[in-house]
DNA sequence: GACAAAAACAACCATTAGTTGTATTATGCG
DNA sequence: CGCATAATACAACTAATGGTTGTTTTTGTC
């Protein structure tokens, strides 16, 4: 699944052997694996895993986000501020921590509760 | 092969799964699979592919290379997963996560303005 | 055109990514 | 406490694919 990422990434690879006139079989060599393995990550045949992309990367001598450009996520954490919360939650935090009572809290946790409740069942 | 990358992959991934407070079973659903494998990930025992690795990222809310830098990520992870929420805060965050409607987030949002207000002039 | 080298294509096997099912361990809640 | 329910861990299995070798096609270059 998600072929379409795959295969970009097998044709950053490809870009960079070639680059520094590599062939299938000498990059193959390198990561210790046959050259028709290789030809199936460029083409996109093959998952590439985490660690075999170091590999790669340390054979062409390039870092790992080399390979990953143009797949890094542009929007990433856009809307988390400190702390991992959303601007919602801690807006949420804010308001809440400014009810001294108690009770109100209380009341405003179970009404919560009910919500989800409610909401589970649908 | 390459295990020890492995599995300081999946031990990143579940830190910040933690620092937002999602379970196996969420952050598995968003990305379509089973949280059973996520687990596996997790622990190390399978392969994480890239295009995954981005699912993660992006259900994570967090740039894949937070989760490909070891040792900096972990940190990081660390102090998020540790902002100190009362048990109370917690609480109401988790249940206010559990809402997935955003007009009803949003009309709670108002309440909370509503009561602090009302508190306020007392 | 010939000859290698490089790359593509194919068929096959072994491993594992991914599933479902069950067991265990927290975490509330009355 | 004790019971329920969520969360995580563990096990067994299957489909998929990572990885192999063998063969064909393409690409030079002499």
């Amino acid at each position: 699944m998600v072929k379409g990422f795959r295969k970009n990434i097998g044709e950053t690879i490809k870009k960079y052997r070639l680059a520094t006139h590599m062939s299938q079989m000498e990059l193959a060599g390198k990561i210790g694996i046959s050259y028709q393995q290789l030809q199936k990550y460029e083409k996109g045949i093959n998952n590439i895993s985490i660690s075999r992309l170091k590999q790669i990367s340390e054979a062409l001598k390039i870092p790992i986000s080399s390979l990953l450009e143009g797949q890094e996520t542009e929007r990433v954490a856009e809307d988390i501020s400190e702390y991992g919360l959303s601007k919602e939650e801690k807006t949420l935090l804010d308001l809440f921590r400014k009810i001294d009572n108690k009770d109100i809290r209380r009341g405003l946790i179970l009404e919560l509760k009910g919500i989800v409740e409610i909401l589970k069942k649908k």
